[in-house]
RNA sequence: GGCGACGUGGCCAAGUGGAUAAGGCAUGGGUCUGCAAAACCCUGAUCAUCGGUUCAAAUCCGAUCGUCGCCUCCA
């Protein structure tokens, strides 16, 4: 059975094929430059992330690009509130932006255009649509003429006629039809602008991405992705673009991820209601958002807000857990024990394979690592040396690798660092203090430590200890 | 107004026609422990409502109620 991948344009689950093989060109369309980014815009590099990750773990070479839209209208007007260049300001978000991927664990695109290193190519499209007749230049603007399209709403199943009666936007009466959207924009005073056929000017916002594809990948791809908040019209639009120009199907699987939900709706920039990565991680891991992302389906929207935060760190420390080492103690298990654990990894690698072809229904994948956790869990308690646990063990850390998870539980962070060896001392004498039977001492040392966020944990072998989420 | 998605135990959430409805968090009971913690074992839902199709439905169809998204910049 092969990978089955959701299409939009479909409203199906196609099987998947690519246009080489062994080989998936993969274009998610990124941010706009212009502010820090937000969840949103980790909630769609995680679900990317993930799909890449599979994608590779099942052998194939990825390709991945993602565009930076650091052209735009809303970043000339922000640079002008400042008085600053408006590329030096989208610089700026830029590298807060690959920050904020390093951060959460997100592999970096194999290549990031620019919508500002693309004029050539974006011109010489608007050009190629202009003699096709799919275009039309009109004072110094250059539009796309989408009744000339017949396929135009094919992505997001609308049609021209009944979109009209939605249209709240002004119209502008020099334009063909109100739907008409623009390639090329001329350049208002004090603007940035290139020069074009058309006089100066800058792109518009959806032509960077189909002459970015065209230009990096050529006329096809196999997997276009993006929030589905795009799918109208910058999806539909691209699609207008590209086909209308080459002619070729332009992507072969359209995916879009679902939106997260704040506080019942979702968060967006004009309702105000923003939580940018870089404070969401002051407060929580970039475990804990994966989590999220992978304990759910990427269409649906998330439901985000402390409550499943906390259920999220809970969960991961109990995956954490089975990466525990065996007892020290630990003289073998019997042969049920582990024969159980043997066919349970069985179980768990084409479980998860097969959740994860089923259009990367990562929640089930996760539900069989939680099962085989049970299993190496109740091994380790069955006295199973590390040897025995070994596989296992290597299993789990194989496919939490292929989801992204570090593991890590904030122990690194420097201020706990530097007290880990205090902290030991008063392990070590607590322990001295529990041989003489000194209960109530021992005691009320552990009720401090964990007011400070240390957690004990007394067993035969002596005492572990480790940082809580928020200690 | 048009298009679309969703409604599964206290919470999050898989499953979308067929045998006991995954998993996580929380709750209650137990094993272990000086007591805890952790781990392990046990514990709960007939799937928004109503009506249909079918030998068989959470899963298909229709209606109703509710939530959300897109139609305008938006991941």
């Amino acid at each position: 059975m092969s990978i089955q991948i959701y299409n939009t344009l479909s409203r199906k689950k196609e099987p998947f094929e690519t246009l080489e093989p062994g080989k998936v060109k993969m274009y998610v369309c990124g941010p706009t430059v212009y502010n820090k980014a937000h969840i949103g815009h980790a909630m769609s590099a995680l679900v990317f992330d993930i799909i890449r990750r599979y994608l590779e773990y099942r052998g194939y070479t990825v390709e991945f690009a993602m565009n930076f839209t650091d052209v735009d209208d809303k970043i000339i007007r922000r640079a002008n509130e400042m008085n600053i260049d408006p590329f030096e300001l989208a610089e700026g978000y830029i590298k807060d932006f690959e920050k904020n991927m390093a951060d959460l664990n997100i592999k970096p695109a194999t290549i990031n255009p620019r919508a500002s290193h693309e004029i050539d190519q974006i011109i010489e499209m608007v050009e190629g649509l202009i003699s096709k007749g799919y275009a039309y230049p009109l004072e110094g603007d250059v539009y796309f003429r989408v009744r000339k399209d017949p396929n135009y709403g094919k992505l997001s199943g609308r049609n021209l006629d009944d979109m009209r009666v939605g249209v709240r936007k002004e119209a502008d009466d020099r334009k063909e039809d109100p739907m008409d959207f623009a390639l090329w924009k001329s350049a208002k005073a004090g603007e940035p602008a290139w020069e074009s056929p058309w006089g100066p000017g800058r792109p518009g916002w959806h032509i960077e991405c189909s002459a970015m594809n065209l230009h990096y990948f050529g006329e096809s791809i196999d997997i276009h992705g993006g929030g589905n908040d795009l799918i109208f019209p910058h999806h539909e639009n691209e699609i207008a673009q590209s086909e209308s120009l080459t002619g070729k199907r332009f992507a072969r699987y359209w995916v879009h991820n679902g939106m997260l939900q704040l506080r019942g709706e979702k968060m967006s920039k004009s309702i105000g209601n923003i939580i940018s990565i870089d404070e969401f991680l002051t407060q929580h891991s970039a475990d804990a958002f994966r989590y999220l992302i992978l304990n759910s389906a990427y269409r649906n929207p998330i439901i985000f807000n402390e409550d499943v935060l906390s259920q999220a760190e809970k969960a991961l420390e109990r995956i954490r857990f089975g990466l525990r080492p065996a007892e020290a103690s630990a003289a073998g298990a019997s042969r049920e024990v582990l024969d159980a654990l043997a066919s349970q990894i069985a179980l768990t690698r084409v479980g998860f394979t097969n959740a994860m072809d089923d259009d990367f229904n990562s929640a089930g994948a996760l539900g069989q690592i939680f099962e085989l956790i049970r299993v190496i869990n109740y091994s380790r308690d069955e006295g199973a040396t590390a040897e025995e646990l070994l596989p296992g063990q290597e299993l789990l850390r194989e496919l939490t690798d292929v989801f992204g998870l570090t593991l890590t539980d904030g122990e690194d962070s420097g201020s706990r660092k530097a007290a880990d060896p205090f902290v030991q001392m008063l392990v070590d004498l607590r322990l001295e203090l529990r041989k003489l039977k000194n209960w109530a001492l021992a005691d009320q040392i552990r009720d401090q430590l964990a007011a400070q966020g240390v957690i004990l944990e007394d067993s035969k072998e002596g005492t572990v200890w480790h940082w809580g989420k928020n200690g």
